[in-house]
DNA sequence: CCGGATCCTATTGGATACTG
DNA sequence: CAGTATCCAATAGGATCCGG
């Protein structure tokens, strides 16, 4: 109804219809780090239309993928258990679409919860599961992230950047260029070197650690 | 370049940039089944108009997801490796999607590339791995398919009708109502005695097994 | 302010016809 | 067969406005 259709009787022709407007799956990439009012979501899809993100938000619920939060006073939009099970498709295309990554430009910015989803598919819990638990504060971009690794289970959160820099194991400031990291094209050592992370407190060599839990392929 | 951007540098962005446009995934969808001529595609996405077939070739060619077959006489398009690495999201949004299918509408068509890949997504490789192998010809609405499994292997081609129905261990036609038996509400002894499963030959009582070995929830 | 709704314009997509 | 060209309809983009 909402979505124009594509006359065909399949899975995957259904689930375009459902999430595969434009902005729609990056709405519910936001959604996947947690509930969200109007205002946030339309701050972390800086040039996505008022009037889009309104009809998007309407379809996703007539679909099922998202709903308003109940009993809750003003309003606040979340996934329905049905959206939720969106998590691996999106992680998967996080991954996948890191590959293509080149090197960013001047206008693209970098959201702390389109981060924290990047995060979420770098993961590697098999690799966390045999390191000590550790805690970091990064600074990327505008995204101040606090990311806690404990055994195989991954915590990511939005941190205030002063106080998140105590406590931590690791505190450090990159730009775009974390993508190198990841990708491993980057050793962590030569980052530092390079000045493209820049360690805030801490143990620098634990960006090491954090390299080797954090990977995706290039 | 192509696609319009989101202006946000991450790796769920660009995934959308080279997959996110309307048609794209979908003829991904086909070739993850086989290399596909510039008609066959067209056939096997009836309500694509020809120009915006012809643009979506060009931009995912220019994203590297596809390419023209090289020393191939004829114009034959196919997946690059970056491009098959894409099958678990597709095969992910069909099953998400598939649960969202509700019955066909009349205009709704069902292709032989569609059903190969909701039966690649439907498949249980553990369940089918402690059964015998079992060949199966199905003909579900004008798609006619030649099914496969041998242990944890699963093969689907296209079949031809009468030929198929000869040497498999069960043949059977269906129209949509394969949702419910692949979902489970529908059992399969029920589904032959109301007529939405025709067995056209070999032994119906392996619709059991072709259930247990396809299944979506829904 | 927050959570949208409206208006208008700029791009894309869709239907059909046509060509090398 | 493998696309282009053309023209129209539908969406997206951008700015502004509005009610609680």
């Amino acid at each position: 109804m909402a979505a124009r259709d594509y006359g065909q009787y399949d899975g995957v022709t259904r689930g375009l219809e459902l999430v595969g407007e434009r902005w729609a799956l990056l709405i519910v990439r936001d959604l996947l780090v947690g509930p969200r009012r109007y205002g946030e979501l339309a701050a972390g899809l800086p040039r996505i239309p008022s009037n889009i993100l309104a009809a998007r938000l309407k379809e996703l619920q007539a679909a099922g993928v998202i709903r308003r939060a109940p009993r809750s006073r003003i309003v606040i939009y979340e996934l329905t258990p049905y959206g939720r099970e969106l998590e691996p498709i999106v992680l998967g295309l996080s991954a996948w679409g890191f590959k293509a990554l080149g090197d960013a430009r001047e206008e693209q910015i970098i959201t702390p919860d389109a981060m924290t989803v990047a995060l979420r598919s770098a993961f590697r819990a098999d690799v966390a599961a045999g390191l000590p638990a550790t805690a970091y504060a990064a600074q990327l971009g505008s995204a101040e992230l606090r990311i806690r690794v404990d055994g195989p289970a991954l915590d990511v959160r939005r941190g205030a950047g002063e106080d998140a820099a105590r406590g931590v194991d690791l505190a450090f400031a990159a730009g775009p260029e974390i993508r190198r990291l990841l990708s491993g094209e980057l050793a962590p050592a030569r980052a530092i070197a390079t000045g493209a992370v820049r360690v805030l407190g801490g143990r620098g060599e634990l960006l090491d650690r954090f390299a080797s839990t954090f990977h995706l392929a290039a």
